[in-house]
DNA sequence: CATGCGGGCATCGTATACGATCCGTCGCGG
DNA sequence: CCGCGACGGATCGTATACGATGCCCGCATG
């Protein structure tokens, strides 16, 4: 492990922890991220934390202002929904592109992971289930042979990573209905459906999660949608 | 003019003419960037081109090999349809979204641009030709209430920079068939034609241009993409 | 007591310096 | 003549250092 790590730049190493932080929530959102605090912390010099700061605001994760200083983004209601149809958008097409290359073997994989999330349903644990149900999402899309594409997808799940834990807390319902979904979908790759088909069936299963925790706010999604921004 | 690039920190500044000249070709595909050069060059140190190459790795245009060094990303066919076909599912999704807050005058301005198009169209100037038509794609997604999602157009549209100038070189017929296109998309969006419908136009006419060159080649684009990766 | 100004502190931005790593080349031995 | 290993140059990765910038707090003044 040491080993594997040693081959890590520092840089890398630094975008990894802080990362990790943001997404596990030690970081909270609004925290001000000092460089000189985390190099001296992590026991390097500013100049790879820098890099590593870069990168998390290249991703969204951190914003960052000139001669002032970075913080962790503030997570507004906006960026969650903005987040959450992008990824509803950038998935979709993932699952269409990959629809031809999914292997029966890979169904077979997806439906057993949904079985999973079925079984957990009882006492939900979000942080676990949240985690199953995105390995089965990837089972759509890794076999998208578009590998800019992918890379969209991979990071809308890291956008995303710091509400997931809590997206079915906050609505528990959506975990039952979530589960029902999925085998909708694999029933429509597994019948050979059309690929558009497959698409806008993945894409509003995701847009119902932040659909359904919206219903539970005074308007309803399309009013907030027309107000927002 | 001083004062604007004063204010604009040396990484900034470093990004961009990097940027810029691997766009217009003064780097071309595979050139290797030394990052003490250019720093030298740019009478800065390595530390904000380092910066600014890392950047640039973060939208595709490098590629970066620790211990080796940077160098303009290669463009291969791969890359070029997977870029066009990201860009043809973000940007159709982007008009999708987009759709309801077009403006009356947002479509006028675009059948105006246009109309400037189809002038072109008697003796083709590829450069100006792709920057007119980037104009009108961008009135479409614009009004695209989901920062994310418009940010995501940007990086596609970016990625291309450094092929669209000759995308109309490799297929001149295809800009005839383009400003047809576009009448036909922008009929919809006057007609408040549904969002979806609008999504597929959108995506679609993206999609055959490079169907268009790949028809020129041994295999279709279908069989091309088969066996692509 | 309120408000504007000035100085000090925290933090960033960049330069310079040095060790680490890789790649090419030269020389030696088979 | 060919292969293999050691050396050297080129370039990256990071540390340290210092100037630049913005922010906060205290003081003076109306």
């Amino acid at each position: 492990m040491t080993a594997e790590t040693a081959q890590l730049s520092k840089s890398q190493l630094a975008f990894r922890v802080v990362h990790d932080r943001i997404v596990d929530g030690t970081y909270p959102p609004g925290q001000r991220l000092v460089l000189d605090a985390i190099g001296t912390e992590l026991g390097m010099s500013v100049v790879p934390v820098r890099e590593a700061i870069r990168r998390l605001e290249a991703e969204g994760l951190v914003t960052f202002e000139r001669n002032v200083g970075a913080r962790v983004a503030e997570i507004d209601e906006h960026e969650y929904w903005d987040t959450m149809e992008t990824l509803s958008y950038v998935e979709g097409a993932a699952a269409h592109v990959a629809a031809p290359y999914v292997t029966a073997a890979a169904v077979a994989r997806a439906r057993e992971l949904n079985a999973q999330l079925r079984g957990m349903l009882d006492d939900l644990d979000p942080v676990a289930f949240t985690r199953t149900n995105e390995l089965l999402h990837r089972t759509l899309t890794d076999p998208c042979p578009n590998a800019h594409l992918r890379d969209l997808v991979d990071r809308g799940w890291r956008r995303l990573a710091r509400l997931r834990a809590s997206t079915f807390s906050f609505v528990p319902a959506r975990a039952a209905e979530s589960v029902d979904e999925h085998d909708r979908i694999l029933d429509l790759v597994e019948a050979g459906a059309d690929a558009l088909e497959i698409e806008l069936a993945v894409r509003a299963h995701r847009l119902a999660t932040p659909n359904a925790y919206l219903r539970r706010a005074p308007q309803d999604g399309a009013a907030h949608r027309q107000e927002h921004r």
